[in-house]
DNA sequence: TAAATAAGATACTTTAAGTTTCTTATTTGC
DNA sequence: GCAAATAAGAAACTTAAAGTATCTTATTTA
């Protein structure tokens, strides 16, 4: 099946990176499987095809060996913003990339760990390194230089509003969201306070 | 400590109701103090007095026990919603009364039992019975009444828009709003989408 | 007041986290 | 190329807590 437990028993022993790699691999793979709640240190162990104790000379608990996982993939990749040549249709591209993705299985994992690790509020595990609103600046810059925003309306607010409304959408209803609902955050709410009139 | 705890080897057997009221507030105190990680059916057995084995007669495990926890108190009081006499006060007053509560334990206890309870979406957890737009209903019935608003502008959307993205903040944040946010949601965001002009 | 019901105590099983110890493969430094 | 150092892997172990089963005893109900 998984082509990281075939790897094993016929190769050499891996160390280091690779075997760390092998092994955060196994950690998505059981949490997409089998959900955080279900994850088991056994279960990661058999399927990287290493031992506990390689686990545990390495994280000290399940919450950082998941948390670990998890970060390898965030560095969201901020590949060229699609330019649709109007804003909305810029914005619902960004809205519907947050569709994409692995959001409901990270959005499980997350849940496990803001239990496990009391004192972490979500956001920073959500943006390990503080918010990102390149895209949005992107996005939006490109609006004002069309004549459809005035500078003005650009305030740290406006670059985040949009995705908040989404993320709040998918953390609550754990699903992708319909077109309907991106055109309501849009049409309803985002154009009209920043399109200029 | 805990009166739960003193009114048991003195008075007499609890039963039915009375018993599991016990029970369930036990439940939540160890949720206080302790988390929704580290409550164990040991612990709440001990705080309220009782035994597993009564606990396990009435739920199925731990995350059953929790929810019922925390349902009895969520039906919301739908209280007197104060008129400060426009809508912006009012709705401030309503973001402000989402700062109350034991919002954050509450939270708490809703990522673990969405880890547990692994297809249950966060919104049947927060919302029982359904969205409950009452409030706000209530709210923007009034700023029509005073000509604040025009009854065109009352859209399901603008009914959840504010507590939504104040829910999205308390989730990510895990902490009550600091009064700027709540400004900023309700004056750059909220007012200038449903103020007649 | 006897029978039915539910509470409470206790011991048990099972699962999984996390630890320890030992063996063996691989690397590194001479 | 070889010896010492290092890290991987196997397996057995401890502990904590979920969940179960059994038994005794208080309380209710008919």
């Amino acid at each position: 099946m998984s082509n990281s437990q075939d790897q094993n028993k016929l190769k050499t022993r891996r160390r280091g990176k690779e075997l760390e790699a092998a092994i955060l691999q196994a950690v998505r793979e059981e949490l997409k499987e089998r959900g955080y709640a279900n994850l088991t240190m056994d279960g990661v162990a058999e399927r990287s095809g290493t031992s506990k104790a390689v686990l545990y000379r390495r994280w000290a608990n399940r919450a950082e060996i998941v948390l670990a996982a998890i970060r390898e993939r965030v560095p969201l990749p901020l590949e060229e913003v699609p330019d649709y040549g109007n804003l909305r249709d810029d914005v619902c591209g960004v809205l519907r990339s947050m569709n994409q993705n692995n959001i409901e299985v990270m959005m499980k994992a997350f849940y496990g760990l803001v239990t496990e690790i009391g004192a972490m509020p979500l956001a920073s595990l959500i943006f390990p390194e503080g918010r990102d609103n390149r895209t949005m600046t992107i996005v939006l810059q490109r609006a004002v230089d069309r004549g459809e925003v005035s500078a003005e309306a650009i305030t740290p607010r406006m670059l985040t509003l949009p995705a908040d409304l989404a993320r709040h959408e998918l953390i609550l209803y754990n699903r992708p969201m319909s077109e309907q609902t991106i055109a309501e955050i849009v049409d309803e709410v985002y154009l009209p306070l920043v399109i200029k009139r």
